[in-house]
DNA sequence: AATAGTTATGGAATCGTTTACAATAAGAAA
DNA sequence: TTTCTTATTGTAAACGATTCCATAACTATT
């Protein structure tokens, strides 16, 4: 059996109340005992459970993180490791440990959050993900749970603190910077319409091209299943429109790269036959052929930032909900050509 | 205050004893009772309270899930995103959770670590990669706590159950194919030799030269941090060889990748010039340009099997250790030319 | 009819902490 | 010397489950 708080006091010749307020350095113990006290852990090589102090408690110094459904594509996205990074410095730095969802299905994944806030597992919950009509944050919001999403929430945008870059305005400063260049065909590529980032990106996308007086054409607007054959056809019609565009804004590098294997396939060379632009700087834009130009949204802030405003929410239930503006940054490389 | 156990008994008039038999569906209890006690739990919105169940219970249930330091390269890699789609999914179907490791440098994940397992925060644990002199596996072993390893444990394979592919084997059965389709300059470029999987692959490419009675050459072997600046030097002089390869066997498609769009940079064609296999064969493989050939190791079952390992031994503390070896497969695309 | 054996439930201890409140001793003030 | 503080430590009741050990009410057996 471990060794316990009372083992400890035995040892020291102390109460259990003073072994505990020894772990928790309260200044109202002597600087004696505690160095017996101390001495005796040592000894006898105690260590907290942390299942009784969280019962004691009520509070588990842990947060839970919810990845989109495991079934679904975009998890294979490098983004999640470098946001779980952002993520898992803070909570380090505040001494919170990670719990992570499980299951594949929306549904599963529902019950798994259910059972994390009412089970008392978690203090508080990162969304890493924003999806126009979310269930899970639905849930969190009826319970009043503290938490966060990474992303805009598209219901209730002032209701729920959130982290989030201003994709509207990258998406309009990318497809200024390509109309700068001198293109005026050009095209979007997005993702699955649901996530709240597609539609800000596209309206971005819009924006910039009503201000230019360019045609916004609904040929123009593809969406795509992530990287998957589906974006291949879609690449493939785009391309065998009447008036190709000759700039493409892509909404994801991986989805970038994925089209550009295709064109490679069809023989359209980047740059030289179309310009590409895409979101998110992954270490991989770099080292494609050609290497990307992209936006760096800053990933790891945006995990690092998420955890900062939860704690924040966990302090202070009655804290304002806020929003946290991740700047972006255009990182220029190869693959957009000035026409 | 959270709704207990105890004003479900009360609700339902029965004992808090009764209410915990009808939760873990004891059959001793009647059904009549069985029904009541359920319409109260209902009524009342009751959910077991975890921290109190793993007190008592001296099992939480959950795992815990041990990544490389978070600083490090590596683990921007999709390999992680993969493997833990696995983990979360065989965790799930037997209804454990996860906990993650914190922490980026490799002290402090050894804290975090102890204080999953001192603190008693998961019945278990997975390690994510296997380091030829690792801190942390040696505590575990110490410790005598449960847990598995992907990847081969350098030291005492056979004292600790583990889950891989016969790495030595893959890297044999790629270097032979390059060999079959007349290459006889092949190089050797892996990551840190550091992880036992770069020194299992870099000896089954060195076995398949020998048997095929080709000089090993030591400046055909690189060894690269990843796809980073070094690893393009690292191509550099191996191309301005006198002699350079004709092929490449890369432990990575990360890497591969990485040294594709440096082999641009200066001009080389993939596969016309240079023939290039990897590893892992992630989602990445298929778009890069040309698509590459890559031996698939089934990163999914990795994980899968690791949890199921390790549940076997929670399971059963006794159980003899196991190494379960994951098939692999090459998949031919376009990055390898006959000579 | 008395005894043994089931079946369904209750009582109470236990898991390992935290913490409000009580108690004590030592020192200061009167 | 007595009383009041103050500093330090102890007592015991939570926290919310689980589970061993009764026990009561039946049924079956002799």
């Amino acid at each position: 059996m471990a060794v316990t708080i009372k083992d400890v006091a035995k040892l020291a010749n102390v109460a259990p109340s003073t072994v505990s307020r020894v772990i928790a350095n309260n200044p109202r113990i002597s600087e004696k005992t505690k160095r017996r006290v101390r001495e005796a852990m040592e000894e006898l090589g105690y260590h907290v459970n942390y299942n009784a102090r969280s019962l004691a408690n009520r509070s588990t110094q842990t947060l839970g993180i919810v990845m989109p459904s495991s079934a679904d594509k975009v998890f294979q996205n490098p983004f999640f490791p470098e946001v779980l990074r952002g993520i898992s410095t803070k909570a380090h730095e505040n001494e919170f440990t990670l719990y992570m969802s499980t299951g594949s299905k929306e549904e599963e994944i529902l019950d798994a959050v259910k059972g994390m806030v009412h089970g008392r597992r978690v203090d508080g919950i990162v969304l890493l993900y924003s999806r126009i009509d979310d269930s899970i944050m639905k849930f969190l919001k009826d319970e009043e749970f503290p938490f966060t999403v990474i992303g805009k929430p598209f219901k209730y945008p002032d209701e729920v603190t959130h982290v989030d870059n201003d994709n509207f305005r990258a998406a309009k400063d990318v497809t200024e910077h390509l109309i700068s260049r001198g293109h005026e065909r050009i095209a979007f590529v997005g993702g699955k319409l649901d996530l709240v980032v597609t539609v800000d990106r596209l309206s971005g996308y819009e924006k910039a091209l009503r201000e230019a007086n360019l045609k916004y054409r609904d040929d123009y607007i593809v969406h795509v299943e992530f990287l998957k054959e589906g974006g291949h056809e879609a690449v493939m019609e785009l391309c065998s429109l009447e008036e190709p565009p000759t700039a493409l804004v892509v909404a994801d590098d991986l989805m970038a790269l994925g089209i550009m294997s295709k064109l490679d396939e069809i023989e359209l060379s980047v740059p030289d036959d179309i310009s590409i632009i895409s979101f998110n700087n992954v270490m991989l834009a770099e080292y494609a052929s050609p290497p990307l130009t992209s936006v760096d949204i800053n990933i790891f802030q945006l995990g690092y930032q998420a955890v900062n405003c939860l704690l924040e929410k966990i302090e202070d239930a009655e804290a304002s909900n806020k929003r946290v503006c991740v700047p972006h940054k255009l990182v220029e490389r190869w693959s957009v050509k000035t026409l």
